[in-house]
DNA sequence: AGCACGCCGACT
DNA sequence: GTCGGCGTGCTC
């Protein structure tokens, strides 16, 4: 037998197919060791064949098989296909994505425990041997017992036992089950009318993708575990994708509750084990619902029944490194060739996502209630160009202080909401105008008060506060915009009793950062949580009744198309924490510009007049989706290198664009608005084409680019263009 | 990715 | 004259 192998090298040069000699027993879809050169490698099987068109006296046999069963089914074999395709990726970073990490490290063992029970012939035991009487009764009674507990409660008794052949031992596979727990707490919820009419259309249309338009707390979980716990019925699998799962802790605390451990969770909060072992239960078969972050998409199951994607306009559904894939897109596959639904959920979805459904190619179903028939938070819109003309500077109005002190004297609970994290965003010489930067970025460096020290946002670094200017010498040194630890600050001067929490990247480090702050303060801990998006997402507080946004145009500047759309989702977001439970709550927006059709639309929670406009917006200045954003981005060490690459891929990129010059909106090189990260110079060429405009030729382009001291790689519609 | 083969500078 | 620099090519 022949065995096609692809080794696990992600490099161009060996991304082809290898035929090694092989036995019956090896199959498609499992890991082999093979020898390859003068050295070993991993490979993985993707197809067992009779013969071989490569000569027969250089072909070599693979060493041995690395798994009993195939690591990867043929449906992933096939998607790991499409995506190197698709992608434009050596194969071996596709396969890999079906792979818990610990499997190609191998760094994690399974876990064995050692199972005793009587054997068939009972050896005669001395009546003077109590405790091996003891023990065999014991074993009568229970039929079989870990081995450790018979240690422990026998002692050496089980040891003779074992050698006179009386109790056998065997050894068992055993699972690390992460929040076992959890399991048996949830009720079930009757749904309601409306949650049932949408299982019931989920499940009638003949179209593959349905989109649930919900807003906050209109109950599309419930809609989820609905239409999960059927296919089960039907004896199928699920995959149910979540944006961060660290985040929501009691959405898979809800799952367990429900299905117990047929739920393997992927995400990467867990142990290596834990992790391995989950993935493992999955393939095996003893889990069925795979619920996870963007990589759950690729869960070693079969015959699936449902996938979810829930808030799916969250850009973690993207990947940032290569292959660049979109968890939709492989949804779609999977769901296509499973004959499944895909159900996708959001308060704000997409504008693409919306945009399809509104064109019928999927069922667009919308829920405009919450369950408990509570309205939104009322939306106050702050012009905070008055307070400033009014002689505040601090970073609330008027509105927020009195807002914020009757809350707190009302006994709630606020959240502050600011996208932007340290304690100020520059430092500036006053003397000569010059602006620290980090000394690997083209970044300005934010000032943290809590560690007293300037970092890099972009790298990590650190430095040491200036007494003076580097520049100048002078000493009139400057903190310029406002942080979440400045606002701490701000807070506790106006409010001295009340208990603050901050809740950014600098206070949320270690494994279970988030979920220890948002506990903290849904159990009453503190009075005022002060953070960055972070707070957006995950958890219900009762008790909290008031939410301000501090500056609400931060992100709606951003230098991006998205800008907007993400300025909607993220006030829709921050404000749907306010007032969940018992009192109505309210919203403070400050903005800049209160006159904005974004923010208006956001105070409204119209998400229909926001979508309305925005995509008119699109069409009109010619945005995605009606077109394509590429960029194709040069980095490098070496300016004058990575310069010279971007000379000469822009050579033959302008090549294509003459070609099709018809397709083409935009096209430049330049380089990338910050120039310069962790030391690597950023050029970029930038590109707006049309739907069906030339990316084929720009990805062979950017192929032939091989210069070694520098990275070339294409992005399409990149969600941050920094 | 490794690893070897192969053509030009500073050394015993 | 050699030892060795890493550029180029190959791995079933």
């Amino acid at each position: 037998m022949i065995a096609e192998v692809i080794v696990d090298i992600a490099h161009s040069d060996v991304d082809k197919i290898f035929d090694y000699v092989c036995d019956n027993t090896v199959k498609a879809g499992m890991r082999v060791a093979v020898p390859f050169g003068r050295s070993t490698a991993t490979g993985f099987v993707v197809r067992v064949k009779e013969t071989s068109v490569y000569p027969a006296d250089k072909l070599r046999a693979i060493y041995r098989t690395e798994d009993d069963i195939p690591a990867i089914n043929a449906e992933c074999l096939a998607l790991a296909e499409k995506i190197s395709a698709r992608y434009r990726c050596p194969m071996a970073l596709s396969l890999r994505l079906f792979l818990p990490a610990e499997m190609r490290t191998g760094k994690v063992s399974r876990n064995f425990r050692e199972y005793a029970r009587l054997s068939g012939d009972l050896p005669p035991i001395s009546p003077r041997a109590k405790a091996q009487l003891a023990c065999v009764a014991y074993l009568e009674e229970h039929g079989e017992a870990p081995l450790a507990e018979l240690r422990e409660k026998f002692s050496s008794a089980v040891n003779a036992l074992i050698k006179s052949g009386a109790v056998a031992v065997e050894k068992r596979r055993m699972l690390r089950v992460p929040y076992k727990s959890a399991e048996g707490e949830e009720e079930r919820h009757v749904l309601t009318p409306a949650q049932r009419g949408a299982v019931e259309t989920i499940q009638r249309t003949e179209k593959t993708v349905s989109l649930i338009h919900g807003v906050t707390g209109s109950g599309k979980t419930e809609i989820y575990l609905t239409l999960i716990a059927a296919a089960l019925r039907e004896g199928k699998t699920a995959i149910f994708l979540v944006p961060e799962i660290s985040l929501t802790p009691q959405m898979f605390m809800k799952l367990r509750g429900r299905f117990g451990s047929e739920v393997a969770i992927l995400h990467s909060g867990l142990s290596a084990g834990e992790r391995f072992d989950e993935w493992e239960r999955l393939r095996l078969g003893e889990a069925k619902i795979a619920v996870g972050a963007r990589s759950a998409v690729f869960a070693p199951i079969e015959n699936i029944g449902c996938i979810v994607i829930d808030e799916e306009h969250d850009g973690s559904y993207c990947s940032e490194a290569s292959p660049r894939y979109n968890t939709f897109d492989v949804a779609l596959l999977r769901a296509k060739h499973n004959g499944c639904k895909l159900v996708l959920g959001s308060a704000t979805p997409a504008v693409d996502t919306y945009r399809r459904a509104m064109s019928g190619e999927f069922e667009l179903i919308t829920l405009p209630d919450r369950i408990n028939a509570r309205p939104m938070p009322k939306v106050d819109i702050v012009d905070m160009r008055r307070e400033v003309r009014r002689g505040n500077a601090t970073p609330f109005s008027i509105a927020l202080r009195e807002k914020l002190k009757a809350c707190l004297d009302g006994g709630n609970q606020a959240i502050i909401f600011l996208n932007r994290r340290g304690y100020a965003q520059t430092v500036m010489c006053r003397d000569c105008g010059n602006v620290v930067k980090c000394k690997s970025c083209d970044v300005a460096l934010t000032y943290h008060s809590d560690e007293d020290c300037l970092k890099c946002h972009y790298c990590g670094a650190r430095y040491r506060p200036l007494s003076a200017c580097p520049a100048c010498g002078g000493t009139h040194i400057h903190y310029m915009g406002t942080g979440t630890q400045r606002v701490v600050g701000e807070l506790k001067k106006l409010f001295p009793a009340a208990r603050i929490l901050r809740m950014d990247v600098d206070t949320t480090s270690g494994k279970e950062g988030h979920y220890k702050i948002l506990k903290q303060f849904a159990d009453r801990g503190a009075d005022i949580l002060v953070g960055t998006q972070m707070v957006a997402k995950g958890h219900d507080f009762p008790s909290v009744t008031l939410v301000g946004i501090l500056d609400a145009d931060m992100s709606l500047h951003f230098p991006d198309y998205r800008s907007g759309e993400r300025t909607f989702q993220l006030i829709t977001q921050v404000a749907g924490r306010s007032g969940r439970a018992g009192a109505e709550g309210e919203v403070v927006l400050q903005t800049y510009d209160p006159e904005n059709y974004i923010l208006r639309f956001a105070a409204d929670y119209d998400y229909r007049g926001f979508y309305a406009h925005e995509i008119g917006m699109r069409e009109a200045m010619m945005f995605p989706p009606f077109v394509k954003v590429v960029r194709v981005m040069v980095t490098g060490e070496d300016e004058r290198e990575t310069l010279e690459a971007l000379r000469s891929v822009y050579g033959k990129l302008q090549r294509v664009y003459a070609a099709h010059e018809e397709d083409f909106l935009f096209f430049n090189r330049m380089h990338s608005p910050i120039k310069r990260i962790q030391n690597k110079f950023r050029y970029q060429v930038l590109m707006r084409m049309t739907q069906n405009g030339p990316l084929r030729e720009v990805y062979a382009a950017v192929a032939e680019e091989r210069q070694k001291n520098v990275l070339v790689y294409v992005e399409e519609n990149p969600s941050n263009l920094s």
